[in-house]
DNA sequence: CTAAACCCTGGACCTTGGTCCAGAGTCAAG
DNA sequence: CTTGACTCTGGACCAAGGTCCAGGGTTTAG
């Protein structure tokens, strides 16, 4: 037989058979035919359907994002869209990168204000900026 | 009276009243005592331990770090170990900017090679990248 | 005195992306 | 035919960090 059974289609994919009956639920994976016996019996194409979710998910796009990216690609419309839900997603992961080095900044100095041994926890810079006594 | 109730430190602190009663169960807020009725009555104290908590959270401390800190500067001990656990810090928020600078360039490319609009979705160099069909 | 505003507790609920389970049915090998 | 592996469903549960609620008691201003 050419279809797959969820556990085959997990394991091809690369991901756990539970994530393959969620994303069904949650409209990522079309619900495949059954067997009279109600097992699920993928086309080979869900491999690669899956595939694509997980390359969209390493590149930080939600679930909920995913399926809007898989429901354009199924319509065949305007490529546009696509376009600007990628960019939207990396605006949104240039904002947190640097919110991130704004946060890398501010423990660097508090690191780097620290004594380390040799000195108490009393006076310890570290506790003294979180506490709001100094501003490193 | 020189207590503070309950919503009084919340609003001093800058947080809910249910964060500051979550924080207590939390072990991060020691328990403080009570009015016959009942009634938390606060020192004044409890706002910088709030404000403390809220600056560490900004650094990207997790509240069971937070409680590691508090606990260390409660006992006035070697200031190593805050070092240590900025320093922990500091090296996981230099791991996330580094994946998330992969993520960036990874999404710049496929925005940077769709063409917009004049392309169908059936081309989009961004759908065939997530389908695999080119590596960007 | 009364009404509004406050506080108490314990527990339910939220988000995201799954993971695990019980109890029942199905399939393949020997 | 039996045994073990596989599959089905619906729902519970997890992390983290809160947020909200009901049903009751308290406090305070007017």
């Amino acid at each position: 037989m050419n279809t797959l059974s969820v556990s085959q289609l997990a394991s091809q994919a690369g991901v756990g058979i539970d994530t393959v009956r969620y994303y069904e639920r949650a409209g990522l994976l079309p619900k495949p035919p059954r067997r009279p016996s109600g097992y699920r019996a993928y086309p080979q194409q869900s491999v690669e359907r899956l595939r694509f979710i997980r390359r969209a998910k390493a590149l930080g796009f939600s679930l909920e994002e995913i399926a809007e990216l898989l429901a354009l690609s199924d319509r065949s419309g305007d490529a546009e869209q696509i376009r600007r839900l990628a960019a939207t997603r990396l605006a949104e992961v240039e904002r947190r990168i640097a919110e991130l080095q704004r946060v890398r900044d501010g423990l660097h100095r508090l690191v780097d204000a620290c004594p380390g041994h040799d000195a108490d926890t009393r006076d310890c810079p570290i506790l003294s900026a979180l506490n709001g006594e100094v501003t490193l």
